[in-house]
DNA sequence: ACACGCCCTACCATTGAATGGAAGGCTGCT
DNA sequence: AGCAGCCTTCCATTCAATGGTAGGGCGTGT
């Protein structure tokens, strides 16, 4: 064969390439990007500087790869989310002046939570490190407030597949969480990130009824206090689904 | 010609295809994602495909295409603005708590400031809209404070290109602009942006005595406050500039 | 000081993957 | 009912993509 050996497409090697990238990795070396996106070294320097000379990537002397700046310009510009955020952010300032604890805002995808933004906690040294990252659904409170407001097919075909690499967790477990939160309107979740810690999420549910996001706060267990904290969560969840539209 | 009758690589459209985005819309038709990327139709679509296969785009019901969620992820995760961001966040806050001012970071990429980072004046409705926004160096604080610490061969390059499209701007006052800034240790700027508003930036320097980024307040007229203001943010460009290490 | 290893970069004959016009199907509007 | 716009699929044509190989630079260990 010429093109592709291994028969993959042009496309296909170009996101080989970028998934290369190890979480929170910012610079690879040339031929470690090649090993790790399993191209031909080659064919893998080729890609690069075709893709730098675009400023997705960034191929600096030496053949140390970044992704380019012009990509996550070009991202967060167009981001899928951005109306969403835009949309929460006031909100998610409320909520962390008022309440002062770490609020955060997620999506689904697939069967797992992708944080979309989060404000820390004031004062705290902690940061918003762990946006773009992802939580499975049945170990977080955002996932579990997505899930128990999608739709009975979701939600079968989710429970059908779900396993536990632990195994700790049944179906059965999952499935009873999933009605308790559709049933209360929010879903918490005690210890199971960090043992001193309480998670609390509420969905966002924008004009067509679909719920697109959930919000939730993280707060320590000593501060645990539903009473306060729920109300505040659906009144800004509301809030964002208004000003969402849809 | 089998590949492309407009001799581009592949690589190539991947990259005008996402490029096809105008700022800030998130969604496009594929008709109108063909059109604006200069694509036949066929090719777009064959495209658009492949890549939402692999979760860099989005292609939904009826021709819409978006952004892929994974993509963001990605690009967030990886981001070569990364270490920069996480280590210049808490001192923003801290910005943002003590003079309750829009905070800004800026990098230098071409002539241009991109900024990478906003923290909104506490209480105002306003956001963070502008992250991943661009001014050129000559009219924003950030930029004149980037290039003012710029190698003298970057800086003669710079103004030997410029030329100020509204013409209301000279080289030689660009130039005066830097050394004012290089001689002070910070740039400001007034009712360039917002004829109420004043910009102050002064740079973070890293282990390396490389200026890698610019730290910057806006502020309204009435509040602006120098003395203030420039020690201020100056200590937090140190604070950062050694969390930063390199 | 020398040789070795590692890595980035450049070249180029081979070949099948990419291309895009055209036709088909769907939906909504007149 | 007819039309217009758009998405989707098909397939013969063709040259762009491929990757093994070789060259060059740098640092390390002997």
């Amino acid at each position: 064969m010429a093109n592709s050996a291994s028969g993959d497409s042009v496309v296909d090697r170009v996101v080989r390439v970028i998934e290369a990238f190890p979480e929170g990795v910012t610079s690879l070396q040339l031929s470690e990007l090649a090993d790790r996106s399993g191209l031909p070294l080659s064919s893998a320097h080729r890609l690069v500087r075709q893709l730098s000379g675009h400023g997705l990537l960034d191929l600096g002397a030496g053949g140390t790869v970044r992704l380019g700046l012009r990509l996550w310009e070009l991202v967060n510009r167009n981001s899928p989310t951005l109306a969403l955020r835009q949309a929460a952010m006031p909100f998610m300032e409320d909520i962390q002046q008022v309440l002062n604890q770490n609020v955060n805002l997620a999506v689904l995808d697939g069967w797992e939570a992708l944080f979309v933004e989060r404000l820390s906690r004031r004062g705290s040294v902690a940061n918003r490190a762990r946006v773009a990252g992802r939580m499975p659904v049945h170990i977080s409170s955002a996932g579990l407030a997505l899930m128990s407001h999608q739709s009975r097919e979701v939600q079968a075909e989710y429970l059908e597949q779900f396993a536990d690499p632990s195994g700790k967790v049944t179906a059965g477990v999952v499935r009873h969480l999933l009605a308790e939160a559709a049933q209360q309107g929010y879903a918490q979740l005690a210890g199971v990130v960090d043992p001193d810690t309480w998670g609390i999420a509420v969905p966002v549910i924008n004009g067509k009824r679909r719920t697109v996001a959930a919000l939730g706060v993280v707060v320590p267990l000593a501060e645990m206090r539903l009473q306060a904290l729920v109300p505040a969560l659906q009144t800004a969840a509301r809030g964002i689904g208004r000003q969402l539209g849809d």
